[in-house]
DNA sequence: GCGCGTTAGTAACACGTGTTAGTAGAAAGG
DNA sequence: CCTTTCTACTAACACGTGTTACTAACGCGC
């Protein structure tokens, strides 16, 4: 054991050829000629002596490293906490599977953010990157637009050039709303997924008040509530708009994960869902389905959306990136379940 | 923009002195004489080019890529539902981090998994890899014990001999399960994690009979299931127990991401947690302690674990390997909330 | 016999770093 | 003044691959 590396010399020692032939043949390079008794010659050695190619090197000759970043920029709470993580990672693992590519998962902490975008780029690990969860306040994106690594964000950010995929984050709460106007509430509130600075949270905030707009429903600003992720904030959050003093038939959370924790503050009230308040989530995670009652909920692709980035961002990587449709927006679909009831 | 690349030899040229000074003071190698005037020198002129060192060349020259592997072995839709997954990874991030060490998640399917091992290790992606959920039919980890790539397990196997990070699954199931037998209990099912494949899944399974045994409560193998991972597999096993005719009052369900689709069956079927079942779950999912009621369960450190399993791996990658006790175990905690009540 | 195209390859360089062996020059010791 | 020791470096090789420019051999038409 713990014998030799096999390199690519090794199977050129043993065919009798040389390494440049073991290269040409493994690529499978077009527009040269080996005779076919050479090449598989080249084959049957390779495979007798196990020769794999180390990436390290092809990365260093090839400059390609055939792999790409997924870059998580929140704390480490967040992560620990993320119901959407698995979902994201599924998705890009299938993908990227079938391009032979590898997933680094990285964290940039908030502090060290520009440097931290900045030696991911230059250190040349990764071909390409996707950026999760964008943050308005987010100095290094503009940074990142100047520096030559391919990039795709999952979720939008106005004011950035860079590639995205993302769903219509205001249509999709404008829907869930206008769903729950549609069943006759009209004191609506609205926990929405994360503080403002994330960019999705303050879309889904436009949408609820867009569909209260649209009907002249009167917005009241002090139903309005920014949770943070996880569970426990839907929770305060929740407790918070009880205790508050106003009066509200529904609510609408943007994170059936803060909507896990809105619940349990519900409960705690003595209140029941749907007959006292109807609920209603984003996002469709699995606990969704199962929860008491069931959810009614906006079903977000995750996995399509992870998909996608990926599958653009390699694009990207093939030099494919005339195009000028460089974004794209995943449609969501209102899954009705038993948690809203029309207002008595 | 699309500057050219900084090397190391664009730093020397710039000092004027040679690459190999570069690589010594940027390294800081010990024992090695150069003056503090040039060291200051080169430092100045790396940062003012923005110097970074290309990763892939380090790895290559270094034969250390500074990346390790997360191996996951289960099926896409499985990754996906994992609600476990994001604390392993936020584990696994923070250790890395502290010791500047990128993850690659990657992910073995089941039909290829000999020669992806292989692939994984003789390729040199990686420095380590840390194997989760292992399963029993896994043929290619004795593979794996004879390639010379360091591999922490998360997760116990007998008859392997690769280090490993676990808890006891069998002590801490008997844990749980004594505990709903203080409570007067005597006619208990189980649900399991996992198929029985996943030596996890044995292993609570094992523990739960212990505790039985040791009251000399007679074991029904018909109030044992083996669910999936998954939520919707907990609603099957349980609704398959309640539709089976056999009696019981509690019901130790060995994972809470399972317990969320078995709490579902229980309500469908109009009975109530606790007071017509008293229900116990296993892990500690960021969900337990919202549900409704406030599961009871047994918290796995997940996120310890994680971190664990990286600094066992980091140690065997720096050459400590040859310390004897090459396995941690790490405890559980009963966390009691409201699922269970003392038998009528 | 000679030019020419084709076939089947190869030598040599590039990629950017880590690292060992060695070397000028100065200081110290006798 | 010669030898030795120390300081402060550098030349050169190694890592394992991709790739371009080049060539030896051979057949073929004339």
């Amino acid at each position: 054991m713990q014998r030799k590396r096999v390199t690519s010399k090794d199977v050129a020692e043993m065919v009798g050829v040389s390494r440049t032939t073991v290269s040409l043949v493994l690529n499978d390079v077009k527009g040269i000629q080996i005779s076919p008794e050479t090449r598989q010659k080249v084959i049957d050695a390779a495979n007798e002596l196990g020769y794999v190619p180390d990436a390290t090197a092809q990365a260093l000759a090839s400059r390609r490293t055939k792999a790409i970043g997924l870059v998580l920029t929140r704390s480490q709470h967040h992560i620990a906490t993320d119901a959407f993580l698995p979902k994201i990672i599924s998705g890009l693992l299938t993908t990227a599977k079938k391009h032979n590519i590898r997933i680094l998962v990285d964290w940039v902490e908030t502090e060290h953010q520009e440097s931290a975008y900045f030696e991911l780029a230059r250190a040349k690990r990764i071909d390409g990157m996707i950026l999760s969860t964008p943050r308005l306040n987010d100095k290094a994106l503009k940074a990142l637009e100047s520096v030559d690594i391919p990039t795709v964000m999952m979720g939008s950010i106005t004011g950035s050039k860079l590639p995205f995929v993302d769903v219509d984050n205001t249509k999709a709460a404008e829907k869930a709303t206008s769903y729950l106007i549609g069943l006759g509430h009209r004191n609506i509130a609205c926990i929405s997924n994360a503080p403002p600075e994330y960019t999705a949270a303050p879309a889904r905030v436009a949408g609820f008040k867009n569909a209260l707009s649209r009907m002249d429903i009167p917005i009241k600003e002090n139903l309005i509530c920014y949770a943070d992720f996880d569970p426990e904030s839907g929770y305060e959050c929740m407790k918070s708009l009880l205790q508050s003093g106003e009066r509200f038939t529904a609510v609408f959370v943007a994170s059936d994960n803060v909507a896990i924790g809105a619940k349990a503050a519900i409960r705690e009230a003595n209140m029941h869902i749907p007959d006292d308040i109807s609920l209603i989530g984003f996002d469709d995670i699995p606990w969704a389905r199962y929860s008491d009652p069931p959810l009614t909920t906006i079903r977000l692709p995750a996995e399509a959306l992870a998909q996608s980035a990926c599958t653009l961002l390699l694009d990207m990587i093939q030099g494919n990136e005339t195009r000028q449709d460089n974004h794209l927006t995943l449609e969501t679909e209102l899954i009705i379940r038993k948690s809203c009831k029309p207002v008595s």
